[in-house]
DNA sequence: AATGGCATACTAGTATGCAAGTTGCCGCGA
DNA sequence: TCGCGGCAACTTGCATACTAGTATGCCATT
């Protein structure tokens, strides 16, 4: 063992069976299978998915390092409650950092970026019935990584897919209204608009303004589940 | 036992033994005692603390999830070489938040907050000797938390604790040269005079100087350790 | 001498047993 | 009936044994 750890990919691939327990529980959470508050344990869980204790505590760690678990030290490893004020922030980062990335890729954007966003736009008009609604989830978010990407930032995407991940709980509380989709794809039409005219002013205007519907959404959703929930 | 934030999750309240070996190790890679491309092993970290691999593992695990290791299954665990690109990232990423949380701290500065402030500076000012740098530095890191504090987002510095990281390890690389402990407070002091005249415009362009001279810095150091770095 | 293959010594991944601690139930007594 | 004490059954934290895969150096072969 000399030195150069001559790993290509930068995340460290580990062995199936954590990550089949760990995409398996957050998705769990994420959907609110598992409800906030109840507890789960490690026993219970290694016999479920046929595994030893091991790789399910590896797991549970870094679910707890994201705030989707609460270990309890010998009394048990729950699912955390949403806070109120977890979700505030994750708003508050995400349209910080969106604004300014935002008017980074109007800024920048060449012929090939705009074009890349409208197919985008394409294939999300194409999924906008409610029964492809994990498509539409898929297209949304890959339309704000492509304009970080469009704006030389994309691993501020990726801090904000762990940043987002308490807001995404709220959302999967609920299903949207009927004109839901087509209000999202509208809306990023504008930032699309916005980036191709090379008006960076426009594109943080039309980013704030889809924030603060998403935000909208979530904070009614919060009132209408406050159980869930935790100052 | 002073300078590493650790401050990470307000959840964690595992064993101690954990803690010790998190703690360890990440000073340790910090600060370079442990060289980037250094290989370290699970067993023989586990023999030279005294404990059994599993919380070894655990803290391996936290650090690789910050980037500060790179586990390589069935090869070994190297220190991971700084990557220009994160450093780039983090900047970004620290400028675009601390910029809109020190507006809105001149906003909502109160006459105790400026008091604090001010106090925070009196102390940063009497550590400002070369001996006394590790003082010194968690001055600098707790007069960026309070502003933040004051803006009524103290999650955004933890988040900014841990998306700096990377950039603390070019830090520790050097010592600093004579006036830079001065010209910090100096900086320092610009900023809480704009918040305390709430002057959100002004605020925002003294943090933003402040911050572009420890960029500069870092690029310098970056520049003269390259072999320490990986594209 | 150069090279290819194999044995060996390492690595992390996993399984499991033991220890320490908390919770809550259940029975006993007032 | 209500309150309290103690035990039993759970939990996670830690230690250790085992598995499987990789790098490396030695040795035989060419």
């Amino acid at each position: 063992m000399t030195d150069s750890p001559t790993s290509s990919t930068p995340t460290d691939i580990r062995g199936p069976r954590l990550h089949g327990v760990y995409d398996a529980l957050r998705a769990a959470v994420l959907s609110g299978e598992i409800r906030p508050g109840e507890g789960i344990s490690e026993t219970r869980v290694a016999a479920r998915y046929g595994v030893s204790r091991t790789p399910v505590r590896e797991a549970f760690r870094r679910l707890a390092d994201e705030g989707f678990l609460r270990i309890v030290p010998q009394v048990g490893t729950f699912v955390a409650p949403i806070q109120l004020s977890a979700v505030s922030d994750s708003q508050f980062i995400r349209e910080t950092l969106e604004c300014r990335t935002v008017r980074l890729a109007a800024e920048r954007a060449e012929a090939a970026d705009v074009a890349s966003l409208t197919r985008l736009l394409d294939s999300h008009r194409a999924v906008m019935s409610p029964d492809r609604h994990s498509e539409f989830f898929a297209l949304d978010e890959a339309t704000h990584a492509e304009l970080a990407r469009i704006a030389g930032r994309p691993a501020v995407w990726d801090l904000l897919v762990a940043v987002k991940a308490q807001l995404d709980r709220v959302r999967f509380l609920s299903l949207h209204s009927e004109g839901w989709a087509a209000k999202i794809v509208g809306e990023h039409q504008s930032i699309v608009d916005r980036v191709a005219a090379r008006d960076p002013d426009g594109a943080e205007e039309a980013m704030r303004a889809h924030l603060r519907t998403v935000f909208a959404a979530v904070d009614e959703i919060a009132r209408t589940n406050s159980h869930f929930f935790e100052t």
